[in-house]
DNA sequence: GATGAATGAGTGTTCATTCAT
DNA sequence: GATGAATGAACACTCATTCAT
């Protein structure tokens, strides 16, 4: 059930293998932003990528493995973009909160296609990955952590491990549950505003 | 692909009637927890529910309807009980917390039935009905900051859609994200404890 | 791999379900006759059957359930036949040759269609059930052997498992390679002859 | 379907040629033996004979024509076998016998992967070229007969074409049944024994 | 000559739904 | 009203073969 990372078929090392994988990735991702999942047929992606299904079959052993794949890729970039958020170059003015920067990446996540991000968490968890959804957030959470304790006085006052656990799934879980609602909220301004003033609340515990 | 809002209105007013269909949607419930909802096909279904395919189509004009109804008749029964939690009789001690109990009840919401759960949500959204999916929560928000402002001074102030929506997805986030990673921490004292904490953080504005 | 008895979905107990049976059996049979294994596919089956490819499968699991049900019923007449000329009747003149009428019924197997009898011994082996092939010349062999040494002094002297073994397949084999051959002596009185005076200096060791 | 006798020849002439050609059939009869005729595709071929697949196709014009040059060139081999065991030196001893000699060859023919031959008979078959399949036991009986009859009497004594042809199938198709059923009497002494015996009673007519 | 990325017709199989009994 | 045999569009996936490099 669990599938190793290197879960597909060559190492496209070559640019126009490495062009292919990324037409078919983008495909599957554009059908289940347009059309949805049960669109995301392997024929059909094979098709708007413009390649064979054979082909299609070359890159990937299966359909999950583009899904996973695909969640995989989206999840890096995210999780990227929110640690950077979280280390604001030197010459950043006072009034940038890097609390505020990385939920923004965190919403922003999967290139803002809500329906895509919906499918690809579906794939992820009908696959054991569960895990994995987590990743970018708890990251930062030490992060977080680590700089929240670092000129102050007593270091983790009050927090446990269970609190830990509480406090980054209520963040992931609003934008996860906003995302899977397909709320019309998610990527309003007031929406993010409201969930960083969340995120600080938590952060004072 | 829309449905109207009384789509799948068939009173079944006889008592055999109602006992057929009592047996279906349990039976799909049923399926749902057990096998997942790959398996939860409609033979299947009749299968357990002790009908011909034949009776159960002559009750719901689809699949979809089953459990759309399913979700609609769990979503009432998890709605009153977070609501009854969040109007304690008058002969109730002091130390009796509405939050709390509000969010036990939600815990232990659709019979426990994590699966089904999250098919039923899916089976809504997917058909379009993702507001009737928050109505009850909603009703409940309204109800505790009501609550929670009896006493004080101004009301619900600055109470928007987008904040009352950020602060129920919160708590609702944290729990549809443990039961989906499974963790240990489900269902444990320390884990509803931390949760209480956090609504009562999030009541707070 | 080993498939049990009841290897089929339903009973089909039902005459209008035999008949389904039946008619989806007859076109596996018809299909590997006139066109061979590879034209053989689940679809073509259905469409000369006259039936829904889903019919087919709420009658048979996969495609390998046709061709085993089909080899089995092929060779439990085979080896009746084979059998009941092994077992004449009392009142049969003294020249009614058993092992000739054996070998007559042996030849006439599986309706004279050679390609199919390829076939579903294919098949059977394919499927790791290569004793069930030999099981209906293996015990007309034991009868043979019997009836041979029945007035004689020594019973089955000196037979051993390879011994049978070879003599069967000498029998079996030549009628094999002579249908797939397609020689010109098949079926020819002649080739009767000389197979049965083969298998009487066989049974002489 | 029914190919031409000479639809493979291509005389590649040169040494690296003859080695490419050799390593392809070489890896097939591997695969075939190893992991069955499923698992022989052209592309598997290939890659264990350590060429690119469009070089394959260089040298073969389709996958059937491996399997075909495979067959043939397993038989001439298991051909010059047996006409050699037939033609003892004169400096022999008396107790060679020129039959065991033979059928010693014709069971070790394919170098004893029964797998590989089995395959390698149904590629045959399959192409309409059975007649190839019996071509080194006529051979060798056509020797045989002419030796037996060589210082006799009578020189055919009741020896017609059936009964020639019922004796050497009686003999090929016993080692040929024991093949397509992947006996595990194959291979071992007292079946080539026992088909000596055979072999020696029908001799004498 | 050698290569291997690309191809797509074709396969076995599923399951929501219908309708004659 | 109840039934369940029948349906067939649709899906994921394979592999012999081609051809531009």
């Amino acid at each position: 059930m669990m599938k190793s990372i290197d879960y597909y078929r060559k190492n496209p090392k070559q640019a126009r293998s490495q062009a292919t994988v990324d037409a078919i990735l983008e495909a599957a991702a554009r059908i289940l932003q347009a059309e949805g999942p049960r669109a995301a047929t392997t024929n059909a992606i094979a098709r708007l990528a413009g390649v064979g299904i054979g082909t299609l079959y070359q890159y990937f052993p299966d359909k999950n493995a583009i899904l996973i794949t695909l969640a995989r890729q989206e999840l890096a970039l995210t999780g990227e973009a929110v640690n950077a958020g979280m280390s604001p170059p030197m010459d950043a003015g006072e009034n940038v909160d890097p609390l505020r920067v990385s939920i923004h990446a965190l919403i922003q996540g999967f290139k803002g296609r809500l329906r895509t991000r919906k499918a690809l968490i579906e794939a992820l968890i009908a696959n054991g990955l569960t895990e994995e959804l987590t990743f970018p957030v708890d990251l930062a959470m030490k992060e977080v952590l680590a700089a929240g304790t670092e000129g102050g006085d007593a270091g983790g006052s009050g927090m446990t491990p269970v609190k830990a656990y509480v406090l980054t799934r209520a963040i992931v879980g609003v934008i996860r549950s906003a995302a899977m609602e397909e709320t019309a909220y998610f990527g309003t301004q007031e929406f993010e505003d409201e969930l960083v003033k969340l995120a600080h609340g938590l952060m004072a515990v």
